[in-house]
DNA sequence: GGCAACTCGATGACATGTCAACAACACCGG
DNA sequence: CCGGTGTTGTTGACATGTCATCGAGTTGCC
């Protein structure tokens, strides 16, 4: 084992940096939208989303690689907000083994009563605080960590 | 309530790229580490916030402050991690209500095992990818950001 | 058609995180 | 010194996430 290459200054205030505001982010993101819509951000992110899609609606599989989440922990999740009317399941006409994923009415409404309070929130907590080449560079360099973990589908600078 | 600000193209380029960079950089951190460590993420960042500090030692309100946790999760934590031999609990000399969160030599071993291989993926998956403007800017627009939430005990630019 | 191998989603056991309540103690003003 | 008030850390109940497993259904190959 080689003598271990450790982080210099500049890319230990980068490293500690990003997980501080990563926490202190989901904290204060979290926590509002709760308060103000009464949704935690995995709801939020499922019904976001769903209310993407032309038809309001995902097969289940679709949505837990969409959202980088297990099979399981959306099986549950679904199973929770269904609870609570956001979403139901349907049967999938072309896969008997499928299920899909449809937001109600209810569900609906929720989002997008969530969703400028959201928005709002993410603009004053992070996005309003950056430069735009700030923003630029965030962007970019997103892509190019994703591209990376995923073996890269899209061309690497 | 105003027409809602929605994200123009580059800034909703950079919010979701960010949320995704984040949960696949969490998703391969967290399973190299577990791989060849043994270690969940909080794991280390107990172990090491603990490592850092000159007696190996931490007020459990003190560790709970830095990590951004609340003093019942820590709580739990500690207790599992002791359980494994990593740390240990003493009383405060201090304050009768206190407990000290110590770290052991099984724990300081596994730190030091762990830190090297965790460091080389941080480079590998992050560092690396970015380029020294890049780092820099990352730095910076998280320090803005954390003053900002932390209701700026620094300057803000 | 029929069988092997795989995929889909659900489920239960378990690990982890959250929240409210609590006991023990510290601190402070009288 | 004492009593009210706040702090510290633990606990138990509950919510959420993970993992292994399973039944059902699909797919490909013969």
């Amino acid at each position: 084992m080689d003598e271990p290459r450790w982080l210099d200054e500049q890319q230990d205030r980068a490293w500690r940096g990003y997980r501080r505001m990563r926490r202190l982010l989901d904290l204060e993101l979290a926590r509002e939208l709760m308060q103000d819509a009464g949704l935690s951000e995995p709801d939020y992110d499922v019904l976001s989303d769903l209310s993407e899609t032309p038809e309001q609606r995902l097969r289940l599989s679709e949505l837990a690689d969409r959202m980088l989440w297990s099979r399981s922990r959306l099986s549950h999740h679904i199973s929770r907000m269904q609870q609570r009317g956001l979403v139901t399941r349907e049967e999938c006409a072309t896969d008997g083994r499928g299920s899909v994923v449809v937001l109600t009415p209810a569900g609906r409404r929720a989002v997008e009563a969530a969703a400028p309070g959201h928005v709002a929130a993410v603009r004053r907590h992070l996005i309003d605080r950056l430069t735009p080449a700030e923003v630029a560079a965030l962007g970019t360099l997103s892509q190019r960590v994703i591209g990376h973990l995923t073996g890269r589908p899209e061309a690497e600078g």
